[in-house]
RNA sequence: GGCCCGAUGGCGGAGUGGUGACGCAGCGGACUGCAAAUCCGUGCACGCCGGUUCGAUUCCGGCUCGGGCCUCCA
């Protein structure tokens, strides 16, 4: 296969430079054990389908770690799945038509995490992300979810008739990783009556009273469930060790989520008698990164707004989603990201014309040996134009993830004049290793994506060009024209000059 | 109310104290019966007001607009 590559720290010149959100800075990485990366990432809620927004978050991860791929270093990858949540709440109540649907169906809280797990497994396939070392599922870990809240109860809890919360000034410099809290103007909501600070967390949330959950075990502190942001400490821990390398997660995380984990993370070395732990600097985890927002002309993206909200959305609208992927390669994680119709069609498009590009040099060099390259034998014996790419290249992911200035490289590769195919092809395949959208295997046809309200199949299209073609054949342009116009209004682009002869108009809304 | 971020051409999006990437769209050409697809070429931008500077889109201040977090959230 063509995806085969020994990456070299030999090849890759730059130094891997990441922005870390607790130092607000890009830094030079490094990982704790040498070769070796170890990278958690706060994965989805499994309540509902997840939108393209909370999808951007899984491909920057997966360029995250396809970079550290490409740098030299071994990686283990955590994601995890957290199928408990805060049921007895009605907030999200009608606000998700799957789950609505679901509940018409009687169908138990586990067979919806299942269901809603499924589902991203497959958007997590659809976008080519690898599949992390491991999904961790939070309901397999309660009993170490108890065990390490026990540990930290004495000296970091208090208890009150809602659940066990953490007092989140028993550790110092709460709060350091959202830079600058203001706890005193919590205006909008109400805090627990009993709270210490504004900013304690639950560690444990008691079931109320008289009312029984779907989910539910019992604890020290009673029947009940973990809070949110124990799971992930828990898991990381238990998966990773702490420290470890790299924490990723939405930049909304930032707040809140990640420094509750810290807290806890924190407290539970301290009480694990490693004094160390609880000073400043502790964190759990080396460095915190955050992925900003994809967002639409209404702001973040939410849940039931427009027609493009999920992956799957998208492909019965006829876009192949590999071209998400490449829309989101198109812009710096840290930044936001305006997701619409006129940017989704560009990159269906670009990604058509770079597979269309790769076809070319792969027809050209049939009999060539551009499958297999190895990185440290194309650097070395590589062409003297094309060089200079793979120089950039490396300079741009080394650059705390620069894609955007990578992706141009691809068109120049393709392009450049008077270079052999292979070599092209196998610089190619070493950039969509690092990219992940599978340039060399795919096809134009595979890009071919048939929206959901087709009028008209494949076959019948096909029966239609054929007549076309004879038509033609025959000078008969009148007829030719007819069908072809018959087509258009029926969806279908007629290429005549084109190996594909046709393709699905794109409608986007 | 508190904290924070952003404002680049028609759209998306990089970048820079002194010729403003790239993609898509547009336009011109090649090709085509005509188109489409493809290829080649190409026009278009740095929110507003001040300041620093020989010079600012890039640095500083103010303003306007937009967005995020403070509640589950990628």
């Amino acid at each position: 296969m063509s995806d085969q590559f020994t990456p070299a720290q030999q090849h890759a010149d730059a130094p891997l430079r990441l922005f870390n959100s607790l130092t607000r800075a890009v830094e030079p990485f490094t990982p704790i054990a040498p070769g070796h990366a170890r990278v958690y990432s706060c994965g989805p809620t499994v309540y509902n389908y997840a939108h393209l927004g909370n999808l951007r978050a899984y491909v920057f991860t997966d360029t995250l770690r396809r970079t550290l791929l490409w740098k030299g270093l071994d990686v283990t990858h955590i994601i995890n799945i957290t199928d408990v949540g805060h049921l007895t709440s009605d907030a999200d109540a009608g606000d998700d038509k799957m789950e609505a649907a679901a509940r018409a169906q009687a169908r138990s809280i586990w067979d919806i995490a299942a269901h809603y797990t499924q589902a991203f497994k497959q958007n997590i396939a659809d976008l080519n992300i690898t599949p992390p070392s491991e999904w961790t599922v939070a309901t397999d870990y309660v009993p170490q979810m108890i065990a390490f809240a026990e540990k930290i109860a004495p000296a970091h809890c208090y208890e009150l008739d809602t659940g066990l919360y953490f007092d989140s000034s028993t550790v110092p410099d709460y709060g350091a990783l959202a830079g600058g809290r203001d706890d005193a103007a919590h205006a909008r909501i109400d805090p627990v009556a009993g709270k210490r600070n504004p900013s304690d967390f639950a560690i444990w949330r008691k079931s109320p009273p008289g009312e029984e959950r779907q989910m539910e075990w019992d604890s020290p502190w009673g029947k009940g469930a973990p809070g949110w942001h124990l799971e992930c400490s828990v898991m990381s821990e238990a998966q990773l060790g702490h420290p470890f390398d790299i924490h990723t997660g939405g930049i909304d995380h930032r707040e809140i989520h990640h420094p509750n984990e810290i807290a806890q993370n924190q407290a539970f070395h301290a009480c694990c008698g490693e004094p160390d732990a609880a000073t400043v600097g502790f964190t759990g985890a080396q460095w915190w990164m955050h992925n900003n927002f994809l967002v639409d002309r209404q702001g973040k993206m939410s849940k039931s707004k427009g027609g493009f909200t999920t992956l799957f959305s998208l492909i019965d609208a006829g876009v192949h989603p590999l071209a998400y992927r490449l829309l989101c390669l198109g812009a710096h994680y840290r930044s936001e990201l305006e997701f619409g119709a006129e940017s989704v069609s560009a990159a269906l498009t670009r990604l058509k014309r770079l597979v269309m590009g790769v076809e070319n040099l792969k027809s050209r060099a049939e009999g060539v040996t551009w499958q297999s390259p190895r990185l440290e034998y194309l650097r070395a014996n590589l062409h003297p134009k094309l060089a200079p790419l793979l120089e950039q290249f490396d300079a741009a992911i080394s650059d705390d993830l620069m894609t955007p200035r990578a992706l141009p490289l691809l068109e120049e590769t393709i392009g450049l004049k008077k270079v052999p195919v292979d070599e092209k092809l196998c610089l190619l395949a070493a950039f969509d290793q690092a990219l992940g959208l599978n340039l060399l295997t795919i096809s134009r046809a595979d890009l071919r994506v048939q929206p959901q309200d087709a009028q008209i199949t494949p076959q019948e299209i096909e029966a239609e060009l054929d007549r076309r073609q004879t038509a033609r054949a025959e000078k008969d342009f009148a007829l030719s024209d007819e069908i072809r116009d018959a087509l258009i209004a029926r969806g279908v682009e007629v290429m005549d000059g084109d190996p594909l002869r046709w393709d699905w108009r794109l409608a986007l809304g």
